[in-house]
DNA sequence: CTCTGGCATATTGTATACAAAATGCAAGTC
DNA sequence: GACTTGCATTTTGTATACAATATGCCAGAG
């Protein structure tokens, strides 16, 4: 017995509710744009509209959703503006993370960071997206947090979030995996040689080309049913 | 009769719940680590439980509160690394700011931001300090406008609002006060100048000047308070 | 045909009731 | 004295009921 703790962890419908929900819009199944209907909704995450309600408040404050007094709340429609501003932020965040990292990043991280990108270039050659997002999310991950600014990687992850329905659905053409597999070997090689500026260039551009990726595919898909959402 | 619109504003009782709680922890009225009990504040504001738990979702995604399950509603008390970490991440998101403003600023937004300096030269020269610090607010609410990006100024505003009580109960004394006109002076004139390099690094800089004041202010009157509160 | 008003219904906002979990205290045991 | 157990009370989480607002439809007037 090693008196080790094992808390059992806790959580509550409006958290449980406010994932599902994320999930269903980030799939689509909520569509930009849609009311949500409280007692529909209520029946059909089997919960009661308090916690749905709860639930609600939680992802408009994430920016997912628009809550209108006495209308209900609404999925949120990014325009192309609300996009752009987003990445914008969120280059100045990443090109940050970069440069912090490079003051604090160890052997063993930068060794761990080429294995990842090791296993994200098997997911390239083997044609295998999912694993491919699954990686590339993780390598971000990782550089954030090396970062060492707890502010930084949660505000991060919110503005991220926001994007994520967008980015689930943008295209992925080959030339352009081909340059971001690239991006990502030059971006770990920045971090090893502690080049913080440029990291922080790579980083920015690397994210321009996902900003490109997902407004060309707003502009294929929604030209017609853009309705200028509004950013909370 | 303009045929102009004049629509009515609307509220929920979560939403001034919430605006209210706000005042409180910035007045220190609800001290950082302090518990909520609900009873007694919907007693207090006069709201039953429910909109005061929709306003506790609120405030917790504003990092203003944190909730565990079953256990209620804590105010954040944030840590020095918490501090560091926001006022790291303002500087970046300020910088960006300072850098977009300079490509969109007009002559008569140059013209208006020299009067509210003007304005607050006034304020610093009669020792007023609160109006000093509602034009403070106003110039850098307007700097981060000439931004152009709303992701940005929300996400500013987000982080500010955490340190607000923070900064409220910070010194600023009358050798840091002078130091501070003065910089607000240079950034006026970096931004009329175009210059947004310069405007960047005078608006980190001056962050940072900030950032000490507060850090400096946590350690004078809560070292033996201080909980090292979870950033959420 | 268009517009307006009235009314029924649906939806959202809030209060209240009930259930579950946490906390505090007293009594008993070692 | 320290620790454990049991129980009452308090607090938090959730469901349900009630109130307020919005929406949709129909009939009547012009």
């Amino acid at each position: 017995m090693d008196g080790s703790v094992f808390p059992i962890a806790r959580s509550t419908l409006p958290e449980a509710a406010a994932e599902r929900l994320r999930a269903l819009i980030i799939e689509g199944d909520l569509a930009p744009g849609a009311k949500l209907n409280e007692r529909e909704l209520s029946e059909r995450l089997g919960v009661s509209r308090t916690p749905l309600r709860e639930a609600f408040r939680m992802l408009a404050a994430d920016g997912l959703l628009v809550q209108l007094p006495n209308r209900g709340a609404q999925v949120v429609a990014l325009s192309a503006a609300d996009v752009r501003g987003a990445f914008e932020v969120m280059g100045a965040l990443e090109g940050l993370a970069g440069e912090l990292a490079v003051a604090r990043v160890t052997d063993a991280d930068i060794a761990d960071l080429r294995a990842l990108q090791g296993d994200m270039e098997a997911a390239h050659a083997g044609r295998d997206l999912p694993t491919y997002y699954r990686i590339n999310r993780l390598i971000h991950d990782r550089l954030n947090a090396l970062a060492g600014n707890a502010v930084l990687e949660q505000t991060y992850r919110t503005l991220n979030a926001r994007l994520h329905a967008l980015r689930f659905r943008s295209n992925l053409n080959p030339a352009k995996w081909d340059l971001a597999v690239a991006e990502h070997r030059a971006m770990i090689e920045a971090l090893a040689a502690r080049d913080g500026a440029a990291l922080r260039d790579l980083l920015v551009e690397h994210l321009r080309a996902k900003q490109q990726a997902v407004l060309d595919s707003m502009k294929n898909r929604d030209d017609k049913n853009l309705q200028g959402g509004k950013m909370p």
